[in-house]
DNA sequence: CCAAGATTGTTATAATATAACTCTTGTTAG
DNA sequence: CTAACAAGAGTTATATTATAACAATCTTGG
């Protein structure tokens, strides 16, 4: 499972690849990809990008699908759920899963210049922070790893 | 290091040992631990638990410490740059560091039910994130990491 | 068709955070 | 000593992110 998103590549074919997995997990779990929905996964995946949720607002206005918050809260709350999309906490953002289909707990490289965004994964529980919940009692639920700094772009013009 | 917050221990000898040290650092540093910032400081220490800026301003509004959110966000700003607390991402809220004086990579459990947080460490850039920001060639400035899940008090009563 | 449940539309508001300007205080160069 | 400066604190206003609550509509199975 490489990292994704700051190495060129045939991003239309990523994308289109994107929406078909989606449909075929909507098709066979039951869910329904209804069209606010499905453009909102098309806007984020048109971008390895984290997008505020009034970014995403401000496309879905401009197209006639929704003016009011709750409906791009709504759509992202389901592309989440659904695992087609993930949060960004450091960022209060969320972006298209690139590991879609895979049972996965998601890691992130956040580049503060672009806020361009990677997808890697994790294996936390196995490391140390799982060794101090086990000896604690804790029990991990869910898991946020997020790495700030600056990919391989924005490190040569910086901006720092 | 171990993770502390779900033991239980010499609070008290906890909380003056941290501001202890607040102080050491402060005036070795040529850092100003003022009236509100020590009083935050307290506060956070006060529990293992992660408090939003709006709680710290209510318990400053009540001691006549200020009233406005900037006095509350200043010093928790202060706190933070200088390391004696954290900025916990996925609770937008605050909490005191427990590894004072150490150099160190936090991370955290959190409860989702008490909203306590145990503070343990990482080395992220040592595992497989570490291994990827490599490979894409991302330099890694800050990280964040935090799990969330069930503390070992409320899995007996349970909330879920 | 009808009922039940899921989804969407809409209004209002909550929760979190910062910009920008003023005033005070403490430090220091002259 | 004192003017000039820097750091901090006070204050007003506003930006940004997010959700509660209820009404309307669509979808599906019976």
């Amino acid at each position: 499972m490489p990292t994704i998103g700051f190495e060129t590549h045939d991003h239309h074919a990523c994308v289109s690849d994107a929406m078909a997995k989606a449909e075929a997990r909507c098709a066979a779990s039951d869910l329904r990809l209804t069209p606010v929905r499905r453009r909102v996964l098309e806007l984020l995946l048109a971008e390895h990008r984290a997008l505020g949720a009034y970014d995403i607002l401000g496309h879905l206005s401009a197209e006639g699908l929704g003016t009011q918050p709750p409906v791009a809260y709504r759509a992202l709350d389901f592309l989440v759920k659904a695992g087609f999309a993930h949060r960004v906490e450091a960022l209060n953002a969320y972006i298209a899963c690139t590991h879609l289909g895979a049972d996965h707990a998601p890691a992130f490289l956040i580049c503060r210049n672009c806020r361009s965004v990677a997808e890697s994964n994790t294996a936390l529980t196995q490391g140390r922070l799982g060794d101090a919940a086990r000896a604690a009692g804790f029990q991990i639920e869910h898991t946020v790893v997020e790495a700030q700094g600056l990919c391989p772009a924005c490190q040569t013009g910086d901006a720092a």
